[in-house]
DNA sequence: GCTTACATCCCCTGTTCTTGGTATGTCGAA
DNA sequence: TTCGACATACCAAGAACAGGGGATGTAAGC
């Protein structure tokens, strides 16, 4: 069954071109999973300007709009645990997670008032790109389905990989192609080598390691180190992996 | 069956007390699932000096020591594509995720030379805390078991869960903080604009936006430009989204 | 053979950045 | 009050880079 019911969702998630109607398999998903409510947010990052990114829940609307204000003061204790937790959590966990003000009781006091009582929330992350959340919750005065909670976690993934399929679509753009030593002077570059000394690493002149770095800005058609390095991240020529740990060392 | 699978899992790692522990545990349970090797690994964002993470795995020494070469060049296409999904994937599906280089390519025929054929990889990351990945893999000549990928993905993700728990503690973790100022400085910067133009649109001197440049290089720690945008985007300071659409319009 | 495309390598000039300084005003803690 | 921490602002010198040249070798296609 376990299996089934992971495989049949994730077929159904396929066909899904839209938010709503991903809502309502969520919707449907969630209540033959024992839970009364979910919830789904994705963040695609963007800090300042209008907030890119997707709200999908079917909450009593009186905590949503209470949720919202809490939300603005950066108060929710789940979001917290979601910076902690690689793994979905139940919210009765949350005292083991993180520290738990006042104001956090206080807020999922008034979750239970308006409808929303225990609940288990799947976080994920993408470095730069994306931050999601999905929540199964039940009414107060019911349990939790605790043996469907890694299906939950399934669920919850497969869900949010969708929300971020749906977001904005690169895949027909065209992704500038480098050379592999374009590709190399670039890394050495975002891991904050300057040109001579990836001309050492790579054992070829200062020079040639500029013109590889000059011919790699001219196909992104950008003008400067800083944005050749985030263009490339971006499209996934290069990783954070293979760039963060050598901050430390380098 | 599956469902009781995942849970006995979960309830053997509770009591799993150390990286020998829980590399035995996986090797047990990939095994089981199907599949012929895993790794996991785990990069912790520490100051520097303790552990920076862990690495389980019984490849085969001749894949590991390859590995370790083609880590240092940068050139793993897997990890790339970590920093691109929410879900664990399937290698044959890394083309649709990210342009995959002649050395990538290389390098996956290398692995399979190695005994290592396809795989599915569980990538988690926590902002500014932490990075890990659960990979199962089959021999060469052997298919991933495709209806246990799931079940991969929940004893995956508890698998990176029981590993951070047996990290050092990260009460010690300092994101760097930035001024107002700074950040703004860094996001002009990250756009692709030179301290000068940077100045003109803050409306304030260029001295002034190297100095706020040179501060928030200070307290990540970094030397130059590029490193310091990675290192924002990486913690969540600034988003692609801030900057990216910029380009496209500016 | 010829051409075209591309990866690789090198030089020069003017601009930008990094890095060492100094200085002012604000705010909260001692 | 005095002190420290911090954001803000500016200067000067040398290293590093962006953008302009040109050159060789290799592989594919006509």
């Amino acid at each position: 069954m376990y299996a089934y019911f992971a495989e049949e969702f994730a077929t159904e998630l396929i066909n899904v071109q839209s938010d709503t109607e991903l809502s309502g398999a969520l919707a449907e998903v969630s209540r033959r999973l024992g839970f009364d409510h979910f919830a789904l947010s994705l963040e695609l990052r963007s800090g300042s300007r209008e907030a890119p990114g997707l709200l999908l829940h079917d909450y009593p609307d009186e905590w949503a709009k209470v949720y919202v204000a809490f939300d603005l003061a950066g108060q929710d204790p789940v979001r917290r645990a979601c910076d902690k937790s690689f793994i979905g959590f139940a919210w009765d966990m949350l005292e083991e997670m993180i520290p738990l003000t006042r104001g956090d009781r206080q807020m999922l006091a008034v979750g239970k008032e308006c409808g929303i009582g225990d609940g288990y929330t799947v976080p994920r992350h993408l470095p730069g790109l994306a931050r999601g959340t999905c929540t199964f919750a039940v009414c107060p005065d019911r349990d939790l389905p605790r043996c469907r909670l890694a299906l939950a976690e399934i669920v919850g993934t497969l869900a949010l990989s969708c929300a971020l399929a749906l977001g904005p679509s690169r895949s027909t753009e065209t992704v500038p192609v480098l050379s592999d030593r374009q590709r190399e002077c670039l890394l050495w570059t975002a891991r904050g080598k300057t040109a001579a000394e990836t001309a050492i690493i790579l054992g070829i002149g200062t020079e040639t390691v500029i013109q590889h770095l000059k011919m790699a800005r001219e196909r992104y058609q950008v003008h400067c180190k800083q944005s050749l390095v985030v263009a490339a991240l971006f499209d996934g020529l290069i990783g954070f992996a293979d760039i963060i740990r050598w901050r430390d060392t380098g």
